[in-house]
DNA sequence: GCATGTCAAGTTGTG
DNA sequence: CACAACTTGACATGC
């Protein structure tokens, strides 16, 4: 993979400004109609969201923006149990490939670094079998995905505690170790806001070889004793030891740093958030903030790191 | 049109 | 116990 040498920013899933739109659909209104009927609205949508898909890259192509996070639901309702359906089901599946194709092409040209994040349903760390079941078939989805599109990054959280921080990150290794490898050599863990801490998962993360994605919003929102400085230099050179470039979240919190327990993302990042040891690495930093691309470009404005 | 309730899924903390 | 929050509102319905 080219390497830039530089901080890069990254977009997360959809634009605030921008005309570029992606589509979704309930299992409940799909029920609704006929398989044949079905397959055919979810063609249009999928078609709708890869060609949304491409725009977005040619947008942070244009814009100096170095990485975009897609959003899960690209092909909504994927592994759905009742509509659940196959890429190559889709009426328009020989179209969506040729996009696919576009797409991969312009994200090598251009190195956007691409990732996924799936959601909060996803918990390797669970005690229900069932749990893990649907988990391993959604990121096998967000595999799938990350192939057609040459996608690097699957990043999760580990979720519940159950009580016994210990047992549930051994459940997490182990149920880590039977992945498929293409998927685990995606796979990444983050650190979050109210139950496992950097202090927790590096560990884990270089005994399983699988690196992590560093939040420094979540550990200043759940701090364990290590500096953001010790925490950044431990996610680099787990990283680099992989020869992959380290991967940072950045957020600012709405209502301050007073203790609320609520703590939505703010609209856009305070330049006096964004840590000081990131600045001159070569690293990837998503930035998580309501007014997405607009956050970006007044992000690189601040700190002078504009395109031009 | 526009306002409002709903959407597959897990887990936690707050009021 | 109900609800919001989490990486992200968009969609469906009813007026």
């Amino acid at each position: 993979m080219k390497n830039t040498g530089k901080l890069r920013f990254g977009l997360c899933c959809i634009f605030s400004n921008e005309p570029i739109k992606f589509r979704q659909v309930t299992a409940k209104t799909l029920l609704r109609y006929p398989r044949v009927e079905q397959l055919s609205r979810l063609s249009d949508i999928c078609l709708h969201n890869v060609n949304s898909l491409k725009k977005s890259l040619k947008f942070v192509a244009e814009n100096g923006i170095g990485a975009f996070r897609i959003l899960s639901p690209l092909f909504p309702r994927f592994t759905h149990p009742q509509v659940g359906y196959q890429l190559e089901d889709l009426p328009d599946a020989a179209i969506i490939q040729q996009v696919f194709e576009e797409i991969r092409r312009f994200r090598n040209i251009h190195d956007i670094r691409l990732s996924f994040h799936p959601d909060q349903f996803n918990v390797l760390a669970s005690n229900r079998d069932e749990v893990i079941q649907n988990t391993t078939r959604e990121l096998t989805y967000h595999d799938m995905l990350a192939d057609l599109v040459d996608a690097e990054v699957i990043n999760i959280h580990v979720g519940g505690v159950y009580g016994d921080k210990e047992s549930a990150l051994s459940r997490l290794q182990e149920n880590i170790t039977r992945l498929p490898n293409a998927l685990r050599s995606r796979l990444t863990l983050e650190n979050d806001d109210v139950s496992y801490t950097p202090v927790d998962l590096l560990p884990v993360c270089d005994k399983l070889k699988i690196p992590m994605v560093y939040d420094v919003h979540h550990h200043r929102c759940f701090p364990d004793g290590m500096t953001e400085e010790e925490v950044t230099e431990r996610t680099i050179s787990l990283w680099q030891s992989l020869g992959r470039e380290p991967y940072f979240h950045i957020s600012s919190p709405k209502y301050g740093w007073q203790g609320n327990s609520s703590k939505p993302h703010s609209d856009y990042i305070d330049p006096a958030d964004f840590p000081l040891c990131w600045k001159e690495k070569n690293a990837t930093i998503d930035v998580e903030a309501k007014t997405k691309e607009l956050a970006i470009l007044q992000l690189q404005k601040d700190l002078g790191l504009s395109k031009a």
